[in-house]
DNA sequence: ACATAAAGTTACCAGTGGGTAATATATTGG
DNA sequence: CCAATATATTACCCACTGGTAACTTTATGT
């Protein structure tokens, strides 16, 4: 719980002087106390006062980075995103049994899902964006499901995966993965690697021939 | 109120009667239209206007039923929780071997979590609520996990399940079971029995000796 | 050192939404 | 028919929050 607590961040703000930091690594800062927030308290009850006072600065000064609410949200999903496009990318790479390289993005997923960027994209509600927005957002966690559904499609092809519903496998696997985000605790007795492995293993156990 | 009780033995108990039954039936009409509009929408994007509207009547009306937005939320939950109580009872009586109850375990949960009370228990955000009730119903979240974790101990127990982390195959258990409600559609071309099958089935197919 | 732009602050606005008070309207029991 | 009760409506209030305008301060380039 302490551990995740936003004040325990760095902040480029320091209350009075010492403000010579880069643009970048503001926009940045604010980013990791609003995904720190929304995921702590839910997007609706954290007001963008509280983002603000908890970096040290006032909310009209949030406009200078970003130009609206759901525009913060929006980079927070995008953060996520990249982290979950690499590491889908850096398998699909990789080579080894259909079966292998599933295990390995149940890994590869299981990490990113336990970060908070990652985990914004599981557990807040893309309701909250525009449109368009939503849609961009959408296309993505789609084309994570299709990643994990090619690859037992793959491992059905080259006979490491027995013959099964690739979809309905898909959503029980993702399923698990992304509601890891409700119970992981960075603090916690339960360290990443476990946890990723444990999954790798029982969720693919009854998969093999 | 003395005199009526002392006269409503003799007759005219009926009427009251029916019309304490026309009230409940309104309550629990607001509930149903409630959970449907917070599922949909969200709890923050629902506001009780819409709710009234939809439900011909008028926000101040809804205050004959209910005391609060939140408290609403709550029956909603309590609705849900019944549910699952019941359906969890149901296979504690029964017998069978553990991997055998566990599978009708996951079945009955996923009957329960593609309707529309059992599907808020695990969608909506429990921390729309006070403490008090907020604690209930995350005792309730705990029982229910519990149930899994000792049916899969029993397992263990009884050689039908071979030796694994009951905590953490009930946490891939249930995760995968919680997303039903984030993918199934009632009107889509999975129906309930296909998917609490198949899930019946992968999330096992590993545990067996 | 000074002009200028960037970055913050104070003060404020407007929409929204939960909740209440006063009131009107049926419905029921006597 | 009358009194009482339940139920609904209209008209509000108020707190909160996202967002903006105008002004002040700080940093920077020449």
């Amino acid at each position: 719980m302490n551990s995740r607590t936003a004040t325990a961040q760095e902040l480029p703000w320091v209350p009075f002087e010492d403000r010579r930091r880069a643009r970048d690594q503001k926009r940045e800062a604010v980013l990791r106390m609003a995904v720190t927030m929304f995921l702590e308290q839910g997007y609706h009850r954290t007001s963008l006062n509280e983002v603000a006072t908890r970096l040290n600065i006032t909310k009209p000064a949030l406009y200078n980075y970003f130009s609206s609410k759901e525009d913060i949200l929006f980079e927070c999903y995008r953060l996520g995103r990249e982290m979950y496009d690499e590491s889908i990318d850096a398998i699909r790479k990789q080579d080894g049994s259909g079966i292998e390289k599933l295990r390995a993005l149940i890994r590869a997923y299981a990490s990113v899902v336990t970060q908070d960027f990652g985990m914004c994209l599981v557990r807040l509600d893309d309701r909250e964006l525009g449109d368009k927005q939503r849609a961009e957002v959408r296309a993505a966690k789609r084309r994570y499901d299709a990643a994990f559904r090619k690859q037992i499609m793959a491992g059905i092809e080259d006979g490491s995966i027995r013959p099964c519903d690739p979809k309905l496998v898909t959503f029980a696997i993702t399923g698990a993965l992304n509601r890891i985000g409700d119970w992981y605790r960075p603090d916690g007795e339960l360290p990443v690697d476990a946890i990723s492995d444990s999954f790798a293993e029982h969720l693919t156990q009854g998969l093999m021939p």
